[in-house]
RNA sequence: GCCCUGGUAGUGUAGUGGUCUAUCAUGCGAGCCUGUCGAGCUCGCGACCCGGAUUCAAAUUCCGGCCGGGGCGCCA
């Protein structure tokens, strides 16, 4: 057995008796005759403490050690207030199980900063860290709250095909790739997918989903790989409907969150839960609100990330975090979304603070106006052939949202760079690790 | 796609034509130290992205390449 406690689990109870630890080797603290070595594992950090006179056969060994290689020790674990958890573990016996190379490619509890390119290169070290470990631990928190809250309101999980043969639905470049004989493609989303399965009566689907964009964008707000909750509902009446369901989501996700006290402890954040619901502003009104403000913005364009932020700003002001915009001028959305009236559409984005985190609308049902959008659009219907046969035989009115998470991560957690909220993240020249 | 910006020890940096035999920190190695927790002290190790050009002289200037960072557009 390498291991009967993770440091955060040893109790009062286990004082005096002999444990087994394993984990990574922080650090040597070597004083001579009595050296203090630093454990850590997938809680924490634990304190071995080995005096040379007592056995120096075994401080030889580890006191040699190199940093970061793997041991487990058993020992007995001694109550001890000068350490920090309050006990220290006087080793009796050693297994090395894996040895470090020095010097280390990239520090785990180094003094200096490592650039992100050094981490990057370095990741699985670089994910020794706390810091980065909580971010992912509370990624997996509100992942586990997605399915929580959907798998309560009726929903199914659904995997949808990543290689597809259409090329676009329109807004953004897609990977190319050799299918055997044939050209295909990497999908920039379920949206297709997701509608069509509309079509058989599953009525309430989502996906945690692979994006793939080939955009040649260098920001740290795009990933060229990046993940997100889809969703698509039938039966609806409006977009109103997806909204809720978008809103409640969210407050799930966030305050699942919340719960990982310890993760905000190590990141030293603060979290504040929102409160239901979201406000709802249309976008004539944002336009109004940011020409007050002189921006300059013209009815029927899209807001930009300067507009973004200004409203972000305005809404704040007003005490609001969490807005929906919704009646978007239908020039501005894609081909599927339902318009509304002659100008507007039935779609809508979720901002937070500024930021947009996800987007949605209830969707064309009628295949004679989808084909009608998919040309105003200036996109071929012969391209969408296999999508549109699903509209033919029985498609009931629609709608859901595409909402990614790694954008919801950054605000939640105040994180500048979306590639720290994915393990490997893919950008405009990254491709390892 | 457009624009700005950078590349010096394992890591992070100083250095803008001439004792640069390249700074400092961290790291690594050796030694000393019985309560460390950013341990301390002594000694040592280790670097100018690649190719070409200018020059008496290039880490430093110019050109090309390779590899990064960021802003906008677009989007999530």
């Amino acid at each position: 057995m390498y291991r009967s406690h993770y440091s955060k689990d040893v109790t009062k109870k286990d004082y005096n008796k002999s444990i087994t630890v394993a984990g990574w080797i922080e650090d040597i603290r070597n004083i001579g005759s009595i050296a203090f070595i630093i454990l850590r594992d997938k809680r924490g950090t634990l304190q071995l403490t080995v005096l040379k006179k007592k056995n120096p056969e075994l401080f030889e060994k580890l006191t040699n050690l190199s940093r970061e290689s793997v041991i487990s020790v058993k020992g007995v674990c001694k109550e001890n207030e000068k350490v920090r958890n309050g006990y220290e573990i006087l080793p009796e016996m050693l297994e090395i199980l894996s040895v470090a190379k020095a010097p280390l490619p990239l520090g785990v509890i180094d003094k200096v900063e490592a650039d992100f390119d050094t981490r990057l290169d370095n990741r699985f070290i670089d994910l020794r860290k706390q810091k980065n470990q909580a971010i992912f631990n509370i990624r997996n928190a509100v992942i586990v709250a997605v399915h929580k809250y959907l798998q309560s309101q009726d929903f199914v999980e659904v995997h949808t095909p990543k290689i597809t043969a259409s090329s676009s639905e329109g807004g953004t470049d897609v990977f190319k790739l050799k299918y055997f004989e044939k050209e295909a493609f990497l999908a920039q989303s379920p949206q297709l997918y997701k509608q069509s399965l509309m079509a058989t009566g599953l009525d309430r689907v989502y996906e945690i989903a692979w994006y793939f964009r080939a955009e040649e964008h260098n920001t740290r707000r795009h990933l060229n790989e990046s993940t997100a909750v889809d969703l698509e509902m039938a039966f609806i009446n409006d977009e109103e409907e997806v909204m809720n369901i978008l809103e409640n989501l969210v407050y799930n996700m966030w305050k699942k969150a919340s719960d990982c006290k310890n993760e905000f402890k190590i990141l030293s954040q603060k979290i504040s839960v929102p409160e239901l619901p979201f406000a709802r502003i249309v976008y004539d009104e944002v336009v109004d609100k940011l020409q007050q403000r002189k921006s300059g913005i013209e009815w029927g364009q899209d807001l930009g990330t300067d507009n973004e932020r200004l409203l972000g700003d305005i809404m704040n002001k007003e005490g609001i975090e969490f807005y929906f915009i919704t009646k978007y001028p239908l020039e501005s959305k894609p081909f599927y979304t339902m318009p509304k009236g002659g100008k507007y559409s039935r779609g809508f984005d979720l901002a937070c603070k500024g930021v947009e985190i996800a987007s949605g609308s209830q969707r064309i049902h009628d295949v004679k106006l989808l084909e009608e959008r998919i040309k105003a659009c200036d996109l071929n219907p012969k391209d969408f052939e296999s999508y549109l046969k699903a509209f033919k035989y029985g498609m009931p009115p629609h709608g859901g949202f595409g909402f990614g998470i790694e954008r919801f991560l950054m605000e939640l957690l105040d994180i500048k760079n979306i590639r720290e909220c994915i393990l490997f993240p893919r950008d405009r020249t990254r491709l390892t690790p």
